[in-house]
DNA sequence: AGTTTCACGTGTCAAACGGACACTTTTGTT
DNA sequence: AACAAAAGTGTCCGTTTGACACGTGAAACT
């Protein structure tokens, strides 16, 4: 590049409003029966003491992937989360307190590997799905448009594990799926279609929590899912 | 908000580093037997002379959406096109003359609604979907995306006729679909299937332009659609 | 020791759907 | 009058989906 069309960049891309970007995570989990939403109360301003979404501002040497990761972390001390970008809300008036533009993701986490006393610390808590108190800003907005996408994501996309801790129940997968899309499923078609796949590895070990008898635990072949989806394969529940 | 609070959150939102915000529109269009993409020679820098997608700056008094559709306008002289937010790319060094974040949008265009002249005031041209030549930056990523996107989407949404000319044929239909799949698709099951949701007009005309019988026209209800999807109907070739 | 209880685990049938497949119709051209 | 070229139509079969009911295993209770 000559120096000429350097200064004409500089001068083209100077002229344009920067804005202040930031990113807020709808983090979900599953509780054996509910599915849930994580908050935290705001220790700080603005909006200090309200409900609302965890979430954070961009920084220089970051993209907005690692950014939402490090939010992530920051709350629940894990990493490595399932994240999907939501879209961006972005109206000029959204923040009251100022323009802020917000890439909004929804994260899964495996309850089982919280570490309550991270939580604490944030006033992080977990509310029901049909239980959400008053949130800040957009951020109900925002839940209401992770939710949509989870239900739709959780029929073609094997992102109920992310939920579950690594060693499961069918009964368990199956009260996932009924709480995610809030409808009741068939036990003995549900346990066709999804053994039907050969996706889950089934242990020897049972889990007698819930039952008597128990309840046969098995994992999900993470590996075998992958290369079946090399091969064309279509995950549906 | 008491003053207190107030000085709090300024002084906590301007220790945040703003960043430029653009977008980029990756611009369909259906061409009797094509899938076409509108690409820019920029006739400005930075880059000039390359291919790029039409892109933009946010501004100050606009929402990303009121943006997307500015630029979409500004192109083609067009408004109120289809446009649905892709992702935003983000990483630090994706554009080498400055950090600019950018949100992907992709649009579906009527090529027969297009305004010559208005596209050639911007160097703009329609390419070959498996024709598309370098392009600047990360823009050959976000093509990419879109077109994955736009294929998954087209079984699920009626999005294909927002590239069809208000009325249209059957094989018509049937060529877009087979162009943007990039499959051929059966004539029989394919007139089943779509007629079978009873959501096209069948007009008395008959385009002859491709044939000697010619093939009847059809237009698609809008009004029946939205109708039906409130009663928990769902679109799919 | 026998009985109860509770959730786990299993198979069948009918209807709907999806995919393969070939011939007739229309009408302009030669 | 014959031809060419695309439009339009129906059947059959295999697969998938959804509805539906009973036996099993193991701890808890008597």
């Amino acid at each position: 590049m000559t120096r000429e069309t350097y200064l004409t960049m500089v001068e083209y891309y100077s002229q344009q409003t920067p804005f202040l970007l930031a990113l807020d995570v709808i983090i979900f989990g599953f509780d054996e029966e509910e599915l849930k939403l994580l908050l935290i109360k705001r220790g700080f301003e603005p909006r200090k003491g309200q409900w609302s979404l965890m979430g954070g501002f961009l920084k220089e040497d970051e993209d907005m992937e690692q950014a939402a990761d490090r939010v992530l972390h920051q709350l629940t001390g894990l990493s490595g989360l399932y994240l999907e970008q939501l879209r961006l809300y972005s109206k000029p008036d959204r923040d009251s307190d100022g323009r802020v533009i917000s890439m909004a993701y929804y994260a899964l986490m495996k309850t089982d590997h919280q570490d309550s006393e991270q939580l604490e610390k944030h006033n992080a808590q977990w509310f029901k799905i049909d239980e959400i108190p008053e949130l800040v800003f957009d951020h109900r907005e925002m839940v209401n448009h992770a939710l949509a996408r989870l239900r739709r994501r959780c029929k073609t996309q094997p992102i109920g594990f992310e939920l579950l801790p690594d060693k499961f129940t069918i009964p368990q997968l199956q009260k996932l799926y009924e709480a995610i899309l809030g409808v009741e499923l068939d036990k003995r078609n549900f346990r066709k279609k999804i053994l039907s796949m050969e996706l889950l590895q089934k242990l020897e070990e049972k889990d007698k929590r819930s039952s008597r008898k128990g309840a046969f635990l098995y994992r999900f072949d993470k590996e075998k899912y992958d290369r079946l989806i090399g091969e064309g394969f279509s995950f549906a529940v």
